[in-house]
DNA sequence: ACCTGAACACCGTTCAAGT
DNA sequence: ACCTGAACACCGTTCAAGT
Protein backbone atom coordinates (compact mmCIF):
# COMPACT_ATOMS: atom_id res chain seq x y z
CA UNK A 1 0.00 0.00 0.00
CA UNK A 2 2.20 2.66 1.31
CA UNK A 3 4.89 1.10 -1.03
CA UNK A 4 7.36 3.86 -2.67
CA UNK A 5 11.03 2.76 -2.78
CA UNK A 6 12.17 1.41 0.50
CA UNK A 7 14.82 -0.76 -1.41
CA UNK A 8 16.96 -1.54 1.53
CA UNK A 9 17.78 -4.60 3.53
CA UNK A 10 13.94 -5.40 4.31
CA UNK A 11 11.85 -5.44 1.36
CA UNK A 12 7.66 -4.33 2.67
CA UNK A 13 6.46 -5.16 -0.18
CA UNK A 14 8.13 -8.33 -1.27
CA UNK A 15 4.49 -10.91 -1.36
CA UNK A 16 3.02 -8.67 -3.79
CA UNK A 17 5.41 -8.11 -5.86
CA UNK A 18 6.40 -11.47 -6.07
CA UNK A 19 2.73 -12.49 -7.15
CA UNK A 20 2.43 -9.48 -9.68
CA UNK A 21 5.87 -9.72 -11.74
CA UNK A 22 4.98 -13.39 -10.98
CA UNK A 23 2.14 -12.92 -13.16
CA UNK A 24 3.82 -10.84 -15.92
CA UNK A 25 6.27 -13.58 -15.90
CA UNK A 26 3.34 -16.44 -16.11
CA UNK A 27 1.90 -14.62 -19.15
CA UNK A 28 4.84 -13.49 -20.83
CA UNK A 29 7.23 -17.00 -20.54
CA UNK A 30 4.55 -19.83 -20.19
CA UNK A 31 4.05 -21.70 -17.01
CA UNK A 32 7.19 -24.21 -18.02
CA UNK A 33 9.58 -21.76 -17.83
CA UNK A 34 8.41 -19.65 -14.81
CA UNK A 35 11.05 -20.33 -11.85
CA UNK A 36 10.52 -18.76 -8.54
CA UNK A 37 14.17 -18.56 -9.10
CA UNK A 38 14.28 -16.11 -12.12
CA UNK A 39 11.48 -14.60 -10.34
CA UNK A 40 13.18 -13.75 -7.75
CA UNK A 41 16.46 -12.54 -9.37
CA UNK A 42 13.95 -10.55 -11.60
CA UNK A 43 12.55 -8.83 -8.55
CA UNK A 44 16.07 -8.26 -7.04
CA UNK A 45 16.01 -10.70 -4.06
CA UNK A 46 17.17 -14.07 -3.39
CA UNK A 47 16.48 -16.90 -4.61
CA UNK A 48 15.11 -17.83 -1.10
CA UNK A 49 12.84 -15.14 -0.22
CA UNK A 50 9.59 -16.06 -1.67
CA UNK A 51 9.86 -19.06 0.61
CA UNK A 52 8.93 -16.53 3.38
CA UNK A 53 5.71 -15.47 1.69
CA UNK A 54 4.97 -18.58 -0.40
CA UNK A 55 5.27 -22.34 1.30
CA UNK A 56 6.19 -23.27 -2.12
CA UNK A 57 5.86 -22.89 -5.77
CA UNK A 58 2.44 -24.62 -6.14
CA UNK A 59 0.88 -21.72 -3.68
CA UNK A 60 2.11 -18.60 -5.70
CA UNK A 61 0.17 -21.08 -9.05
CA UNK A 62 -2.50 -21.01 -6.41
CA UNK A 63 -2.36 -17.31 -5.55
CA UNK A 64 -2.62 -16.52 -9.05
CA UNK A 65 -5.04 -18.67 -10.40
CA UNK A 66 -7.35 -17.45 -7.53
CA UNK A 67 -6.89 -14.00 -8.96
CA UNK A 68 -8.13 -15.13 -11.81
CA UNK A 69 -11.65 -15.93 -11.01
CA UNK A 70 -11.65 -13.18 -8.74
CA UNK A 71 -10.95 -10.84 -11.75
CA UNK A 72 -13.84 -12.89 -13.74
CA UNK A 73 -16.02 -11.94 -10.60
CA UNK A 74 -15.16 -8.20 -10.79
CA UNK A 75 -16.13 -8.46 -14.16
CA UNK A 76 -19.13 -10.35 -13.99
CA UNK A 77 -20.84 -8.22 -11.43
CA UNK A 78 -19.95 -5.26 -13.67
CA UNK A 79 -21.65 -6.56 -16.37
CA UNK A 80 -24.68 -7.66 -14.05
CA UNK A 81 -24.89 -4.05 -12.76
CA UNK A 82 -24.80 -2.27 -16.47
CA UNK A 83 -27.51 -3.95 -17.89
CA UNK A 84 -30.12 -4.46 -14.94
CA UNK A 85 -33.18 -6.37 -15.23
CA UNK A 86 -32.16 -7.36 -18.65
CA UNK A 87 -30.87 -11.31 -17.95
CA UNK A 88 -30.73 -11.72 -22.03
CA UNK A 89 -28.28 -9.45 -22.46
CA UNK A 90 -26.05 -10.62 -18.82
CA UNK A 91 -26.14 -13.35 -20.26
CA UNK A 92 -24.53 -12.43 -23.82
CA UNK A 93 -21.92 -10.31 -22.11
CA UNK A 94 -20.85 -12.54 -19.31
CA UNK A 95 -19.41 -15.51 -22.32
CA UNK A 96 -18.03 -12.44 -24.39
CA UNK A 97 -16.45 -11.33 -21.23
CA UNK A 98 -15.46 -14.43 -20.15
CA UNK A 99 -13.76 -15.03 -23.68
CA UNK A 100 -12.08 -11.76 -23.42
CA UNK A 101 -10.32 -12.73 -20.33
CA UNK A 102 -9.68 -16.23 -20.85
CA UNK A 103 -7.84 -15.13 -24.18
CA UNK A 104 -6.26 -12.37 -22.66
CA UNK A 105 -4.76 -14.48 -19.95
CA UNK A 106 -3.89 -17.99 -21.31
CA UNK A 107 -1.94 -19.50 -18.99
CA UNK A 108 -3.80 -17.90 -15.44
CA UNK A 109 -6.74 -19.36 -17.37
CA UNK A 110 -4.57 -22.80 -17.56
CA UNK A 111 -3.41 -22.06 -14.24
CA UNK A 112 -7.42 -21.81 -12.99
CA UNK A 113 -8.43 -25.13 -14.81
CA UNK A 114 -5.77 -27.35 -12.92
CA UNK A 115 -2.58 -26.39 -15.77
CA UNK A 116 0.10 -26.89 -12.13
CA UNK A 117 -2.04 -29.63 -10.60
CA UNK A 118 -1.79 -33.05 -11.94
CA UNK A 119 -5.46 -34.29 -12.45
CA UNK A 120 -6.75 -36.66 -10.65
CA UNK A 121 -8.20 -39.76 -11.75
CA UNK A 122 -10.84 -38.71 -9.08
CA UNK A 123 -12.04 -35.41 -10.16
CA UNK A 124 -14.82 -35.67 -7.06
CA UNK A 125 -11.84 -34.77 -4.48
CA UNK A 126 -10.86 -31.80 -5.82
CA UNK A 127 -12.65 -28.54 -4.53
CA UNK A 128 -11.90 -24.97 -5.78
CA UNK A 129 -13.54 -22.75 -3.58
CA UNK A 130 -12.67 -19.77 -5.48
CA UNK A 131 -14.12 -20.24 -8.70
CA UNK A 132 -17.72 -20.52 -6.78
CA UNK A 133 -18.62 -17.08 -6.80
CA UNK A 134 -18.16 -16.38 -10.76
CA UNK A 135 -20.38 -19.53 -11.51
CA UNK A 136 -22.88 -18.28 -9.12
CA UNK A 137 -23.18 -15.55 -10.84
CA UNK A 138 -23.53 -17.41 -14.02
CA UNK A 139 -26.46 -19.53 -12.31
CA UNK A 140 -27.71 -16.46 -10.90
CA UNK A 141 -28.13 -14.51 -14.25
CA UNK A 142 -29.98 -17.56 -15.48
CA UNK A 143 -32.33 -18.27 -12.93
CA UNK A 144 -33.16 -14.77 -12.65
CA UNK A 145 -33.76 -15.16 -16.68
CA UNK A 146 -36.17 -18.15 -16.03
CA UNK A 147 -38.07 -16.67 -12.74
CA UNK A 148 -38.64 -13.29 -15.59
CA UNK A 149 -40.08 -16.07 -17.79
CA UNK A 150 -37.38 -15.53 -20.75
CA UNK A 151 -35.51 -18.56 -20.48
CA UNK A 152 -37.59 -22.04 -20.96
CA UNK A 153 -35.06 -24.15 -19.25
CA UNK A 154 -35.84 -26.21 -16.23
CA UNK A 155 -31.92 -26.56 -14.82
CA UNK A 156 -30.29 -23.16 -14.01
CA UNK A 157 -27.45 -25.34 -13.20
CA UNK A 158 -26.81 -27.67 -15.96
CA UNK A 159 -27.12 -24.67 -18.17
CA UNK A 160 -24.80 -23.05 -16.89
CA UNK A 161 -22.22 -25.30 -17.00
CA UNK A 162 -23.01 -26.04 -20.71
CA UNK A 163 -22.52 -22.31 -21.44
CA UNK A 164 -19.39 -22.13 -18.93
CA UNK A 165 -17.97 -25.23 -20.79
CA UNK A 166 -18.63 -23.43 -24.22
CA UNK A 167 -16.93 -20.61 -23.20
CA UNK A 168 -14.04 -22.31 -21.91
CA UNK A 169 -13.60 -24.58 -24.45
CA UNK A 170 -13.66 -21.91 -27.42
CA UNK A 171 -11.20 -19.96 -25.81
CA UNK A 172 -9.01 -22.94 -25.32
CA UNK A 173 -9.25 -23.79 -28.83
CA UNK A 174 -8.13 -20.07 -29.98
CA UNK A 175 -5.30 -19.56 -27.42
CA UNK A 176 -3.87 -23.19 -28.70
CA UNK A 177 -3.55 -22.42 -32.30
CA UNK A 178 -6.08 -25.24 -32.98
CA UNK A 179 -7.64 -23.19 -35.25
CA UNK A 180 -5.03 -21.82 -37.04
CA UNK A 181 -5.68 -22.88 -40.77
CA UNK A 182 -9.61 -22.60 -39.84
CA UNK A 183 -10.03 -19.39 -38.83
CA UNK A 184 -7.61 -17.46 -39.47
CA UNK A 185 -8.38 -14.14 -39.53
CA UNK A 186 -8.99 -12.69 -36.02
CA UNK A 187 -12.28 -10.85 -36.98
CA UNK A 188 -13.92 -14.13 -37.69
CA UNK A 189 -12.43 -15.45 -34.15
CA UNK A 190 -14.02 -12.86 -32.84
CA UNK A 191 -17.31 -13.58 -34.74
CA UNK A 192 -17.00 -17.28 -33.23
CA UNK A 193 -17.64 -15.94 -29.36
CA UNK A 194 -20.45 -14.51 -30.38
CA UNK A 195 -22.24 -16.85 -32.70
CA UNK A 196 -21.61 -19.21 -30.07
CA UNK A 197 -23.02 -16.60 -27.40
CA UNK A 198 -26.06 -16.55 -30.17
CA UNK A 199 -26.65 -20.44 -30.48
CA UNK A 200 -26.67 -21.04 -26.73
CA UNK A 201 -29.14 -18.30 -25.95
CA UNK A 202 -31.34 -19.83 -29.32
CA UNK A 203 -31.08 -23.17 -27.12
CA UNK A 204 -31.76 -21.27 -23.95
CA UNK A 205 -34.85 -18.79 -24.66
CA UNK A 206 -38.42 -19.04 -24.82
CA UNK B 1 7.79 -54.68 -34.38
CA UNK B 2 10.34 -58.42 -33.53
CA UNK B 3 10.52 -57.80 -30.60
CA UNK B 4 10.80 -60.35 -28.20
CA UNK B 5 13.49 -60.12 -25.41
CA UNK B 6 16.18 -58.29 -26.71
CA UNK B 7 17.64 -56.67 -23.46
CA UNK B 8 21.28 -56.90 -24.36
CA UNK B 9 22.97 -53.16 -25.05
CA UNK B 10 21.21 -52.74 -27.97
CA UNK B 11 17.93 -52.31 -27.12
CA UNK B 12 16.01 -52.41 -30.32
CA UNK B 13 12.49 -51.69 -29.53
CA UNK B 14 13.57 -47.93 -27.76
CA UNK B 15 11.60 -45.54 -29.68
CA UNK B 16 8.54 -47.11 -29.05
CA UNK B 17 8.92 -47.85 -25.53
CA UNK B 18 9.70 -44.59 -24.66
CA UNK B 19 6.75 -43.38 -26.38
CA UNK B 20 4.57 -45.90 -24.84
CA UNK B 21 6.10 -45.78 -21.30
CA UNK B 22 6.09 -42.16 -21.71
CA UNK B 23 2.54 -41.82 -22.33
CA UNK B 24 1.49 -43.97 -19.07
CA UNK B 25 4.04 -42.07 -17.09
CA UNK B 26 2.25 -38.75 -18.11
CA UNK B 27 -1.12 -39.94 -17.33
CA UNK B 28 0.16 -41.33 -14.40
CA UNK B 29 2.27 -38.40 -13.10
CA UNK B 30 1.08 -35.26 -14.86
CA UNK B 31 3.27 -33.53 -17.27
CA UNK B 32 4.94 -31.36 -14.18
CA UNK B 33 6.21 -34.57 -13.06
CA UNK B 34 7.51 -36.37 -16.19
CA UNK B 35 11.12 -36.24 -16.82
CA UNK B 36 13.00 -38.05 -19.54
CA UNK B 37 15.44 -39.14 -16.72
CA UNK B 38 13.24 -40.78 -14.57
CA UNK B 39 11.57 -42.32 -18.12
CA UNK B 40 14.61 -43.79 -18.97
CA UNK B 41 15.21 -45.37 -15.56
CA UNK B 42 12.18 -46.83 -15.93
CA UNK B 43 13.01 -48.33 -19.15
CA UNK B 44 16.52 -49.34 -17.86
CA UNK B 45 18.60 -47.38 -20.33
CA UNK B 46 20.64 -44.22 -19.66
CA UNK B 47 19.72 -41.09 -19.36
CA UNK B 48 20.78 -40.05 -22.45
CA UNK B 49 19.51 -42.94 -24.49
CA UNK B 50 15.84 -41.21 -25.60
CA UNK B 51 18.14 -38.36 -27.00
CA UNK B 52 19.05 -40.69 -30.08
CA UNK B 53 15.18 -41.14 -30.79
CA UNK B 54 13.71 -37.78 -29.97
CA UNK B 55 15.40 -34.33 -30.62
CA UNK B 56 14.55 -33.29 -26.53
CA UNK B 57 11.95 -33.33 -24.60
CA UNK B 58 9.34 -31.41 -26.66
CA UNK B 59 9.50 -34.11 -29.37
CA UNK B 60 8.33 -36.89 -26.71
CA UNK B 61 5.29 -34.44 -26.21
CA UNK B 62 4.19 -33.70 -29.80
CA UNK B 63 4.31 -37.08 -30.69
CA UNK B 64 2.39 -38.51 -27.94
CA UNK B 65 0.16 -35.43 -28.55
CA UNK B 66 -0.06 -36.32 -32.51
CA UNK B 67 -1.13 -40.17 -31.37
CA UNK B 68 -3.77 -38.62 -29.20
CA UNK B 69 -5.15 -36.90 -32.32
CA UNK B 70 -4.86 -40.13 -34.25
CA UNK B 71 -6.86 -41.73 -31.70
CA UNK B 72 -9.18 -39.67 -32.17
CA UNK B 73 -9.22 -39.80 -35.55
CA UNK B 74 -9.53 -43.45 -35.24
CA UNK B 75 -12.44 -43.34 -32.90
CA UNK B 76 -14.53 -41.05 -34.93
CA UNK B 77 -13.99 -43.09 -38.29
CA UNK B 78 -15.45 -46.27 -36.71
CA UNK B 79 -18.45 -44.52 -35.30
CA UNK B 80 -19.00 -42.94 -38.81
CA UNK B 81 -18.70 -46.62 -40.14
CA UNK B 82 -21.33 -47.97 -37.68
CA UNK B 83 -24.29 -45.54 -38.20
CA UNK B 84 -23.48 -45.07 -42.07
CA UNK B 85 -26.21 -42.42 -43.34
CA UNK B 86 -26.97 -41.36 -40.18
CA UNK B 87 -25.27 -37.93 -38.97
CA UNK B 88 -27.56 -37.23 -36.46
CA UNK B 89 -26.07 -40.38 -34.99
CA UNK B 90 -22.81 -39.70 -36.19
CA UNK B 91 -22.85 -36.09 -34.17
CA UNK B 92 -24.26 -37.34 -31.25
CA UNK B 93 -21.47 -40.42 -31.00
CA UNK B 94 -18.41 -38.35 -31.93
CA UNK B 95 -19.44 -35.52 -29.66
CA UNK B 96 -19.54 -38.30 -26.64
CA UNK B 97 -16.52 -40.43 -27.70
CA UNK B 98 -14.68 -37.28 -28.12
CA UNK B 99 -15.69 -36.82 -24.40
CA UNK B 100 -14.80 -40.01 -23.28
CA UNK B 101 -11.42 -40.02 -24.78
CA UNK B 102 -10.67 -36.38 -23.56
CA UNK B 103 -11.30 -37.64 -20.09
CA UNK B 104 -10.06 -40.94 -19.98
CA UNK B 105 -6.68 -39.28 -20.84
CA UNK B 106 -6.54 -35.81 -19.49
CA UNK B 107 -2.77 -35.11 -19.51
CA UNK B 108 -2.12 -36.22 -23.18
CA UNK B 109 -5.75 -33.77 -24.29
CA UNK B 110 -3.69 -31.26 -22.47
CA UNK B 111 -0.69 -31.98 -24.43
CA UNK B 112 -2.76 -32.19 -27.42
CA UNK B 113 -4.06 -28.03 -26.99
CA UNK B 114 -0.83 -26.52 -25.54
CA UNK B 115 -0.27 -27.90 -22.65
CA UNK B 116 3.38 -28.06 -22.82
CA UNK B 117 3.82 -25.29 -25.35
CA UNK B 118 3.85 -22.01 -24.68
CA UNK B 119 0.72 -20.08 -25.78
CA UNK B 120 2.00 -17.46 -28.48
CA UNK B 121 0.67 -14.19 -28.75
CA UNK B 122 -0.17 -14.44 -32.22
CA UNK B 123 -2.20 -18.11 -32.04
CA UNK B 124 -2.26 -17.52 -35.78
CA UNK B 125 1.24 -19.10 -36.50
CA UNK B 126 0.65 -22.27 -35.29
CA UNK B 127 -0.17 -24.75 -37.09
CA UNK B 128 -1.33 -28.09 -35.80
CA UNK B 129 -1.62 -30.90 -38.81
CA UNK B 130 -2.31 -33.80 -36.73
CA UNK B 131 -5.27 -32.36 -35.21
CA UNK B 132 -6.77 -32.01 -38.99
CA UNK B 133 -8.08 -35.45 -39.59
CA UNK B 134 -10.42 -35.41 -36.66
CA UNK B 135 -11.91 -31.87 -36.70
CA UNK B 136 -12.34 -32.99 -40.91
CA UNK B 137 -13.93 -36.29 -39.72
CA UNK B 138 -16.52 -33.90 -37.99
CA UNK B 139 -16.86 -31.01 -40.69
CA UNK B 140 -17.97 -34.13 -43.24
CA UNK B 141 -20.41 -35.11 -41.03
CA UNK B 142 -21.92 -32.38 -40.79
CA UNK B 143 -22.09 -31.26 -44.14
CA UNK B 144 -23.59 -34.82 -45.24
CA UNK B 145 -26.24 -33.86 -42.64
CA UNK B 146 -26.86 -30.51 -44.36
CA UNK B 147 -27.10 -32.20 -47.78
CA UNK B 148 -29.01 -34.46 -46.60
CA UNK B 149 -31.57 -31.61 -45.39
CA UNK B 150 -31.22 -32.68 -41.88
CA UNK B 151 -29.37 -30.15 -40.14
CA UNK B 152 -30.85 -26.48 -40.77
CA UNK B 153 -27.09 -24.57 -40.68
CA UNK B 154 -25.07 -22.62 -43.14
CA UNK B 155 -21.71 -22.75 -42.20
CA UNK B 156 -20.55 -26.10 -41.57
CA UNK B 157 -16.93 -24.93 -40.32
CA UNK B 158 -18.16 -22.77 -37.70
CA UNK B 159 -20.99 -25.26 -36.71
CA UNK B 160 -17.87 -27.57 -36.11
CA UNK B 161 -15.86 -25.38 -34.28
CA UNK B 162 -18.99 -24.75 -31.82
CA UNK B 163 -19.56 -28.37 -30.81
CA UNK B 164 -15.67 -29.15 -30.83
CA UNK B 165 -15.43 -26.38 -28.01
CA UNK B 166 -18.61 -27.21 -26.11
CA UNK B 167 -17.26 -30.68 -25.76
CA UNK B 168 -13.38 -29.68 -25.18
CA UNK B 169 -14.62 -27.11 -22.52
CA UNK B 170 -17.08 -29.66 -20.57
CA UNK B 171 -14.28 -32.36 -20.40
CA UNK B 172 -12.03 -29.71 -19.10
CA UNK B 173 -14.26 -28.62 -16.48
CA UNK B 174 -14.51 -32.27 -15.50
CA UNK B 175 -11.19 -33.32 -14.97
CA UNK B 176 -10.05 -29.83 -13.28
CA UNK B 177 -12.17 -30.64 -11.07
CA UNK B 178 -14.07 -27.20 -11.21
CA UNK B 179 -17.76 -29.16 -10.81
CA UNK B 180 -16.77 -30.93 -7.79
CA UNK B 181 -19.39 -29.23 -5.68
CA UNK B 182 -21.83 -28.39 -8.79
CA UNK B 183 -22.07 -32.19 -10.20
CA UNK B 184 -20.91 -34.67 -7.51
CA UNK B 185 -22.12 -37.85 -9.03
CA UNK B 186 -20.78 -39.66 -12.09
CA UNK B 187 -24.24 -40.20 -13.06
CA UNK B 188 -24.57 -36.77 -13.42
CA UNK B 189 -21.38 -36.12 -14.96
CA UNK B 190 -22.24 -38.47 -17.62
CA UNK B 191 -25.59 -37.00 -18.37
CA UNK B 192 -23.65 -34.00 -18.85
CA UNK B 193 -22.05 -34.82 -22.04
CA UNK B 194 -25.43 -36.15 -23.37
CA UNK B 195 -27.55 -32.99 -22.68
CA UNK B 196 -24.99 -31.12 -24.08
CA UNK B 197 -24.81 -33.14 -27.38
CA UNK B 198 -28.56 -32.62 -27.35
CA UNK B 199 -28.67 -28.88 -26.75
CA UNK B 200 -26.25 -28.99 -29.85
CA UNK B 201 -28.42 -31.10 -31.75
CA UNK B 202 -31.47 -28.60 -30.80
CA UNK B 203 -29.49 -25.76 -32.12
CA UNK B 204 -28.26 -27.77 -35.74
CA UNK B 205 -31.55 -29.90 -36.42
CA UNK B 206 -34.08 -28.77 -39.27
C1' DA C 1 24.23 -46.55 -35.48
C1' DC C 2 23.25 -46.90 -30.68
C1' DC C 3 24.28 -46.33 -25.97
C1' DT C 4 27.05 -44.61 -21.67
C1' DG C 5 29.35 -41.32 -18.26
C1' DA C 6 30.97 -37.02 -17.05
C1' DA C 7 29.86 -32.30 -17.18
C1' DC C 8 27.14 -27.84 -17.39
C1' DA C 9 23.67 -24.81 -16.29
C1' DC C 10 19.66 -24.84 -14.44
C1' DC C 11 15.58 -26.19 -11.08
C1' DG C 12 12.70 -26.53 -6.14
C1' DT C 13 13.43 -26.92 -1.46
C1' DT C 14 15.75 -27.06 3.17
C1' DC C 15 18.69 -25.43 6.81
C1' DA C 16 21.86 -22.85 9.37
C1' DA C 17 23.08 -18.49 9.64
C1' DG C 18 23.03 -13.31 9.30
C1' DT C 19 20.27 -8.31 9.86
C1' DA D 1 10.25 -11.39 11.36
C1' DC D 2 12.68 -11.18 7.10
C1' DC D 3 16.40 -12.20 4.16
C1' DT D 4 20.96 -14.62 2.54
C1' DG D 5 24.33 -18.45 1.24
C1' DA D 6 25.59 -23.03 1.10
C1' DA D 7 23.91 -27.50 0.23
C1' DC D 8 20.98 -31.43 -1.64
C1' DA D 9 18.59 -33.92 -4.89
C1' DC D 10 16.76 -33.31 -8.90
C1' DC D 11 16.16 -31.56 -14.01
C1' DG D 12 17.26 -31.01 -19.66
C1' DT D 13 20.87 -31.02 -22.72
C1' DT D 14 25.65 -31.52 -24.75
C1' DC D 15 29.91 -33.85 -25.72
C1' DA D 16 33.48 -37.08 -25.78
C1' DA D 17 33.86 -41.57 -25.46
C1' DG D 18 32.76 -46.66 -25.57
C1' DT D 19 30.23 -51.17 -28.08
Amino acid sequence: MAGKTKKSYHHGDLYNELFSAGKSLLEESGIHNLSLRNLAQTIGVSHNAPYRHFKDKAALMTAIADSGFEELTAAFLKIIKKYPDNPIKQFKELGLAYLKLAIQNPETTDLMFGGFTKKEKDWLAQPNQSSHASFQLLVDVIENGQAKGLFKIENPLECAIVAWSSMHGLAILITSGFLHDIATSRIQIKKLGERLTELLLLGIQA
